[in-house]
DNA sequence: AACGATCCCTGTTGGC
DNA sequence: TGCCAACAGGGATCGT
C-alpha cells in the first residue's frame, strides 16, 4: 500500500514526467474519484499546465497554473490500491477511471478498490485542506510531535499511524520504525522512556529513506507500482513487515503478527521490549 | 480530547 | 468443485 515512501517515488516520477505540460483533455470513466466533482476539475484544469508537485504525508499536491496567479491544485491521494500509470502502451482495463491527457503525454489513474480521491482545492484553501494533517514525517525537523504522540495512552503502533500527529507512516513502515528502535507496538505513548524516544526518532528517517532507495515497497497481486509499470524493490529488505513466522535478523527471535487496533501488526518478541 | 465502531470498495482467500 | 462470508487496508465520520 502506499504510504510515504511510494507516494514520494510516485511524486518524483511524475513531476519528472510532467512538470511544465499543459492538461488539453481529461477522460472521466469514474466520476466518483473527484471531489468535489468531475466537472469542476474539468472547469479548473483544462488548459492549465502543471508547474509544481509535492508531498505532505501520504498527499501528493499537483499545482496547476492559471493564467493571472489563480492556481488551481489537486490534492491527491492513492489510499490502498490507487496508482498512476504512463507507460504509452498503457492499455486502460475498467480500473482506470481518469485519464489526463498532457501535451504530449497521457497518465492514466487506476484504483481497483476506489478508495483514492483526487480533490480540486482553490487556491487560497490549499493550505487549509491539510490543516488535519500533522506534519510530515520525513521533513519535520523538530520533536514537538514526538511530545504529542508521548501524552496518547494508545497503543504507540496506533499512535504512529495517526496522521493528525505526523503523517506518512502506514502499516509497513510503522512496524519496521517500532522494529528499528527496538520498542514493541503495544507500549502506550506515555510509558516510552527518554531514550526510547531517541531511538525513535533516530529510526524514522533511515526506514523511510531505505524504502525511498529502492522506490518503496511492492506487496501482493494489487501492489503499488511506479508510473512506469515497475514494482518497488524494497520488499525483500523489510525486517518485520510481512515475516510472521520468519527468524529475526537481529536477534533470531520468530516473528509474530499481532491484530492491534484492528490492524495487523508484525513485530520481534525478542527484541522489541 | 481521545477513544471505538462503522463505512467505503473489490479481489482474494478460507471454510464448508 | 462451487458458493459465499470474511478479510485486507487508510482515513473520514460519527457516537460515546
Amino acid at each position: 500500500m502506499p504510504e510515504l515512501p511510494e507516494v514520494e517515488s510516485v511524486g518524483r516520477a511524475l513531476a519528472a514526467e510532467l512538470t511544465g505540460r499543459r492538461l488539453t483533455g481529461l477522460r472521466v470513466r469514474w466520476g466518483g474519484v473527484f471531489e468535489p466533482s468531475a466537472r469542476a476539475a474539468r472547469d479548473a484544469l483544462l488548459g492549465r499546465r502543471l508547474d509544481g508537485l509535492h508531498r505532505h504525508g501520504k498527499y501528493l499536491i499537483a499545482r496547476f497554473a492559471g493564467p493571472g496567479g489563480d492556481d488551481a491544485h489537486l490534492m491527491i491521494h492513492l489510499r490502498m490500491t490507487g496508482q498512476f500509470l504512463s507507460q504509452p502502451d498503457c492499455v486502460p482495463d475498467r480500473h482506470v477511471h481518469v485519464t489526463f491527457d498532457f501535451e504530449g503525454r497521457a497518465v492514466h489513474f487506476r484504483d481497483v478498490r476506489k478508495f483514492g480521491r483526487l480533490t480540486l482545492v482553490e487556491h487560497p484553501t490549499a493550505p487549509a485542506a491539510l490543516a488535519h494533517v500533522g506534519p510530515d514525517m520525513l521533513t519535520v525537523r523538530t520533536a514537538d510531535w514526538l511530545e504529542r504522540a508521548r501524552r496518547r495512552a494508545a497503543p504507540f503502533k496506533s499512535v504512529l499511524l495517526d496522521q493528525g500527529v505526523a503523517a506518512g507512516l502506514g502499516n509497513i513502515y510503522a512496524d519496521e520504525v517500532l522494529h528499528r528502535a527496538r520498542i514493541s507496538p503495544l507500549r502506550p505513548g506515555g510509558s516510552l522512556e527518554h531514550g526510547e524516544l531517541a531511538a525513535l526518532r533516530r529510526a524514522i528517517r533511515p526506514v523511510l529513506r531505505a524504502g525511498l532507495r529502492r522506490g518503496g515497497t511492492s506487496l501482493g497481486d494489487l501492489a503499488y507500482l511506479l508510473p512506469d509499470g515497475r514494482a518497488g524493490e524494497h520488499l525483500a529488505h523489510l525486517a518485520v513487515y510481512g515475516r510472521d513466522g520468519e527468524v529475526c535478523r537481529r536477534c533470531g527471535s520468530e516473528i509474530v503478527r499481532t491484530t492491534i487496533r484492528a490492524r495487523s501488526s508484525h513485530w520481534c518478541p525478542g527484541c522489541q521490549a
